[in-house]
DNA sequence: TTGAAAGCGCTAACAG
DNA sequence: CTGTTAGCGCTTTCAA
């Protein structure tokens, strides 16, 4: 560590105005207790002299940090580009500062970052948890801690707080019955994971749609992503290739859209004349797609927003306590060429 | 704010091994002074208490706080997002929280972001510096307290700090090239930006190409786009269609390639032979808009990664300044069906 | 309305 | 190797 330049003190402007550390220290805080003549005299000091206070010794002795911790699985998505987008604006406006980390969908890192946390770095957590995520111990060791959670986007239901989410089974049943209506007789599910919440409910919206236009629902259908994106490529452009006419594919996520234009381009398979495409996404080249995909778009900047001004308000109002509820952002299905018009 | 459940300190450890607190603390630091008996007796303790430091009460003691700031115009944008993801990296390997921040292109955002970074919250900071901004005072002022600062991508010359970026000059001149080559007689210029850093860099590339070339530099070639989304895409119809065969467009940020191509479309224009397009982007879904796009690729990851690295090298070595220096992680050109093959 | 004093929980000399 | 003693800079009773 390298010396920090000797900053101003609290202690330092008592001494210039003659007052004490604690009168000070209430007049910057716009305490009621201070009248406005000193309120006056310190801030006109504060100003010329620029001075700072240090938010760690704030946060120690005040035991709240007025930061919030945010956890992803990775950055690189429209979806929670956006959310962060909508986070940093409720934090910015308040007066939070935000903490980010990456899980890359990992279970160990996210309890990494959970434990982390139970150290009073944060006042709050915003998560949309991994993957890999099947238990929530950590979160709830989190919580024993006092430490208030919101889930966005991907939640867990067996833990008892607020969750912001879109409409999954309900956006996925359409969908699924947007392709069925188009005429696919066969519809393939594309997921990376079994246990993720918002896979379940977009698979269970999926099977919906099936049960409800006497289409039988097949094991063989889904597709579920690993690690290794080669191999997955391959599992999919087996499986197009053997597809006759009449099918249809629903990604349930964005990443998995882009894969599926390659293995049709690759096979030589026409959108949406050999098959038909929906995704889950959130992406602005949607639109520019060859052909544009239709998408399921989410409210992701909404989510995030919601998510953080739900948060903020359980940090700052002393009776205001997170339910355990779900507040729903629809999401909306924009049809493109991908499916037929 | 509510009350936080009664901690663990240093303290009660110390009771419960009638140890002294600064051992405690040292062994818990791994501190060479401790003997590895005591080292195990109290990590057992902290193993079974399930004790976590508090990083406020640390950094207030050791004044330093582990964290770094990175402060972008905005996240939405893939080069960005993975720059994060490059960022995120190295500081998870290194022990550092990294406090994020947008300046949504706003100068005076930025100023305020700076400012509060004066008060001591990050060891050091990453940032890649808003449109709007042309001065570099904020910046001064918070090297003045002795806060390392890495500049990535978007830089300030005038700053004498380590800036990593990408050849710029270089790829807008082979781009550039490329499109003279593939028959363009005219080649517009897309920005947003009169002063960015990389803007300036890549419009000197560009001119630099024409001189090559023959072809003349023309002030009316170069569309600089602003904050009216709907203005600006007319104005960009108007050039299009006033152009005749042989036209190229030059797209210097990533968001401004969608535009262009709608823009087409609206007017019936084909790309590439009424007009070839290339547009620097990181965006996955290049290869895949319709004609598939042209791109200059920045090595975005890698140069987070790159700037982190840097910072937390100046962070933790004692002989280690930063010097004023430009390291350059070079772009690649990739040619797709956006311009002539 | 202001101030004195006792922390917050940890680090950092310095002694022993 | 371990302990003692001061803080770090601010907040917070509690008195005045």
């Amino acid at each position: 560590m390298k010396e920090k330049i000797n900053n101003l003190t609290i202690k330092m402007l008592a001494k210039e105005l003659g007052l004490s550390v604690s009168t000070i220290s209430k007049a910057i805080r716009d305490s009621h207790e201070i009248s406005d003549g000193t309120k006056e005299r310190v801030n006109a000091l504060v100003q010329k002299l620029n001075y700072i206070p240090n938010p760690y010794a704030s946060s120690l002795g005040s035991r709240n940090s007025k930061t919030i911790g945010v956890v992803l699985p990775e950055v690189t998505d429209s979806f929670f580009a956006q959310a962060i987008n909508g986070i940093e604006c409720v934090a910015q406006e308040n007066g939070y500062h935000v903490l980010i980390y990456l899980s890359h969908e990992n279970f160990e890192k996210e309890k990494k970052i959970l434990k982390d946390f139970e150290s009073g770095r944060v006042d709050g957590v915003l998560i949309s948890v991994a993957k890999e995520t099947i238990q929530h111990c950590h979160i709830d060791a989190l919580m024993d801690k006092a430490v208030p959670i919101v889930f966005f986007d991907r939640v867990m239901d067996e833990v008892t707080t607020a969750k912001i989410i879109t409409n999954d089974y309900e956006s996925a049943r359409l969908a699924t019955e947007h392709l069925i209506k188009k005429g696919c007789n066969r519809i393939l599910f594309l997921s990376f994971s079994h246990t993720l919440s918002i896979i379940c409910k977009r698979l269970a919206g999926y099977k919906k749609a099936l049960l409800d236009n006497q289409l039988k629902y097949a094991d063989n259908n889904i597709l579920t992503f690993g690690n290794d994106a080669k191999k997955d490529y391959l599992l999919l452009q087996k499986k197009l290739k053997s597809a006759s006419k009449g099918v249809g594919i629903l990604a349930s996520v964005e990443k998995l859209a882009l894969p599926i234009y390659q293995a049709c381009e690759d096979l030589q398979l026409s959108i949406p004349e050999d098959i038909q495409v929906i995704s889950f996404s959130n992406s602005d080249s949607a639109a520019f797609l060859h052909p544009p995909l239709t998408t399921i778009t989410q409210p992701a900047f909404e989510i995030g927003k919601t998510a953080a001004s739900l948060l903020v308000k359980a940090l700052e109002r002393r009776n205001f306590e997170l339910r355990n509820e779900e507040i729903i952002v629809p999401s909306t299905l924009v049809v493109r060429k991908s499916t037929i018009g």
